[in-house]
RNA sequence: GGAGAGUUGUCCGAGUGGUUGAAGGAGCACGCCUGGAAAGUGUGUAUACCUCUAAAGGGUAUCGAGGGUUCGAAUCCCUCACUCUCCGCCA
């Protein structure tokens, strides 16, 4: 969520920022501003009239211990009559404060300066790339070798839950746990603290990251509990500092964890869902960073080329995009894409997503630290994925692949304890 | 799931209707004391919003969360969350 006084001070600012999202109610930042100003109108007379019953009340319990009752009971009808003026005034404070957190909750984030304009995808930078491999016309895309080498049960998976929910046996079961394993070895390898969440959360951890009230519809809904079920561990990881206050020699705080991650994915369809492209649910390993205001831009690259890292040890042909405006998450300010190049399908497939999300998050989660000079400052919230499992194997499976065999990648041979399969 | 007891500041802990943002202690910070340290001693030690602003100051709110009663609530009532104990159930 932005912060109003920012609204306020860099109004036009914010709007040519808010345009590179291709946020169309520009409007919205005035209405805000307008609101605020009528929020605090509204309570400076409001705490001016308080102010006055407060200090009659008091008066009333000096005059009752002193027992002038007469003088009590006169001032206990004045007081009452100014609290029937204060209740018209209390809400509409209310009203406007509600009205207000609803609008700027509408705003997305502010794209950073590096954010390319753009609408869609196909706008998005390539920073880097390596070189694309070709595959024998014979090779199998994931779907074909998953079911050749009994890795994985799709159907299975449909007949005990439904489709989206795949069934992983033997040593498919076993190298997605050897790659989960290998992951956060080599997170907490780099500093990060390893962490099992809980996968589901509660209303105010899904907005304290800001997937309520965005993504309200992508979410599985326990009813009976009000509980989400987890779309990725950024949210329960990030939200065990949602209402804390750091020390700033804390900062900064890095965390890892393994989680499945559970997506709706209402209105998807056709080969993006195709074996493991898209799936209900997938395992994920998560970094997430807490980091001084100043310092998350440093934190961005690093956490980058932390991801990167992990792709080249997997060998993996992969490109890193910069993301534009129109393709951008609603709270980030600043995305870099991961994509491994699945060779059987010739096609890119997102494996990894690293963000910046600045003051957005920590801003909803009342996250702060002390600044050097004794201000409070919003921390900056960082994540990505490290990695996600599901295209990750299925581009290990399709790249690796030879007439009767799939290579194990040499660093997680220790984990998977074999060099091949088949 | 049932019954009961709890939830107070960084921590421990007092407080059952009236100058209580909150006793006392610990911790922490700064100062005094000291050759130095310990002990001792003094002062300070929340957050948000508003106002004012150079700063200070002032106002409002906050004692798990939200509502209610009252001139006045940490204190009384209701709802919810969480913790503990006992019973039930269970991996």
């Amino acid at each position: 969520m932005l912060q109003v006084n920012v609204l306020r001070q860099k109004t036009e600012w914010v709007k040519e920022r808010l345009a590179v999202k291709n946020f169309k109610q520009p409007e919205l930042v005035d209405a805000i501003v307008a609101m605020d100003d009528e929020r605090k109108k509204l309570q400076a007379e409001f705490d001016a009239l308080q102010a006055k019953v407060n200090a009659s009340s008091k008066n009333i319990g000096k005059l009752m211990s002193t027992g002038n009752r007469e003088e009590a009971e006169q001032l206990k009808a004045d007081v009452a009559t100014w609290k029937l003026q204060l209740e018209p005034g209390k809400k509409q404070a209310a009203e406007t404060e509600k009205k207000l957190e609803e609008t700027i909750t509408l705003l997305p984030n502010l794209p950073s300066e590096k954010v390319p304009k753009g609408l869609s995808p196909e706008d998005n930078e390539v920073v880097k790339q390596t070189e694309v491999p070709m595959l024998p016309e014979t090779a199998l895309p994931h779907w074909e070798l998953t079911k050749k080498y009994k890795l994985i049960d799709f159907d299975l998976g449909n007949k005990i839950t439904g489709s989206g929910f795949p069934v992983y046996t033997g040593k498919g079961a076993k190298l997605q746990r050897s790659l989960i394993q290998y992951f956060l070895d080599y997170n907490t390898d780099a500093g990060y603290k390893e962490i099992i969440p809980p996968f589901m959360v509660n209303e105010a951890s899904a907005f304290g990251t800001g997937q309520l009230p965005d993504k309200e519809g992508q979410m599985y809904f326990v009813n009976e509990d009000g509980f989400y079920l987890i779309p990725t561990s950024e949210v329960p990881v990030t939200n065990m500092y949602r209402d804390t206050i750091v020390k700033q020699e804390e900062l900064p705080v890095k965390m890892t964890a393994y989680s499945p991650c559970f997506r709706r994915e209402a209105g998807s369809y056709g080969k993006d869902v195709r074996g493991l492209n898209r799936l209900h649910q997938f395992e994920k390993v998560e970094i997430v960073q807490i980091v001084d205001a100043e310092k998350s831009y440093d934190a961005l690259e690093e956490m980058v080329s932390h991801v990167e890292r992990l792709l080249q040890l997997l060998k993996l042909p992969y490109r890193i995009l910069r993301l534009c405006g129109g393709d951008m998450s609603f709270t980030s300010a600043l995305t870099y894409d991961f994509e491994v190049y699945s060779a059987a399908q010739k096609r890119w497939l997102e494996v990894s997503s690293v963000s910046n999300f600045e003051s957005y998050q920590s801003n909803r989660l009342k996250c702060r630290y002390k600044d050097e000079s004794g201000k409070m400052q919003l921390v900056h919230t960082l994540n990505g994925s490290s990695l996600a499992l599901p295209r990750i194997l299925a581009c290990l499976l399709e790249n690796n692949q030879t007439e009767n065999s799939i290579v194990i990648p040499e660093v997680l041979r220790r984990y998977f304890g074999e060099d091949a399969i088949g």
